[in-house]
DNA sequence: TTCTCTGCAAATAATTTGCACCCAT
DNA sequence: ATGGGTGCAAATTATTTGCAGAGAA
């Protein structure tokens, strides 16, 4: 199955790339929408999961109830809120953990390990505070 | 807002103890029926919910489209199968991970941190090797 | 008695799919 | 010219909600 770079696609990448958010596919939708005000949801959906299955881009399954994307497909954790569903980038070096073997692990065939690391973004800290009063 | 103990909400409990799996709403909602055949789905979505807002089971927002629900709330990580989406439990010693401050990274307060593994479980290996053939 | 909980049905939300036409290769 | 890609609308899937009556405390 041969992989073509149409308008859309391009769009869709292009506005991944530009903001290096995680965005959701309905937020992708709005922004390629406005120079490309014909494009539809479906299309959206469907390229996004065609680039992340080809390893374009990567889809994220983690808090809340969208996908988020990530045009950045390099190897790196998350940090995300748990009030806003916020999910921005994480370096951290995993070399020093002690994990037994972790290739053969019950047997698995392991292919990922990413390490979620959930909090209160300070955004949402001072919305705390403020309501807590 | 007070808790109080229902026959739906003590079977919902029973079951999730029961299958130390990590059950998603509707194949708990399958089992508990066997015994209590006029129990909602949306009781079972509530119950989990309350349950897992209570502290009382886990919410899992792991691999695939369901929400899965772990009764073991005591800290752990998880491995998931990428292909039949199985998800067990995993105990990993992260305290030699050389993580810069974890409790400060970008200014959250930390309120969880944990890691997925993913991989083929020997189960989907044999799948996919038969399939290559 | 009081107020949470339940079942049912209908509503939402997120995503996917069928189909006829379109267009990149 | 071929076969993947698109827009549209309808279908699915997962979950939530309104409401009137039921039942735990």
């Amino acid at each position: 199955m041969q992989l073509r770079m149409t308008n859309q696609r391009e769009m869709i990448l292009r506005e991944l790339n530009k903001s290096k958010e995680h965005l959701t596919a309905d937020q992708l939708y709005e922004r390629v929408r406005k120079s490309m005000p014909r494009i539809s949801l479906a299309t959206v959906y469907r390229n996004l999961e065609i680039l992340s299955e080809a390893g374009i881009i990567r889809k994220l399954e983690i808090s809340g109830r969208q996908k988020r994307f990530d045009s950045d497909v390099e190897e790196h954790d998350h940090i995300y809120c748990i009030c806003c569903h916020r999910i921005e980038n994480l370096l951290i070096d995993k070399s020093g953990m002690k994990v037994p073997r972790l290739d053969t692990v019950k047997g698995y065939t392991i292919t990922g390990c990413r390490l979620e690391v959930s909090g209160l973004c300070p955004r949402c800290q001072q919305k705390t505070a403020r309501t807590k009063k």
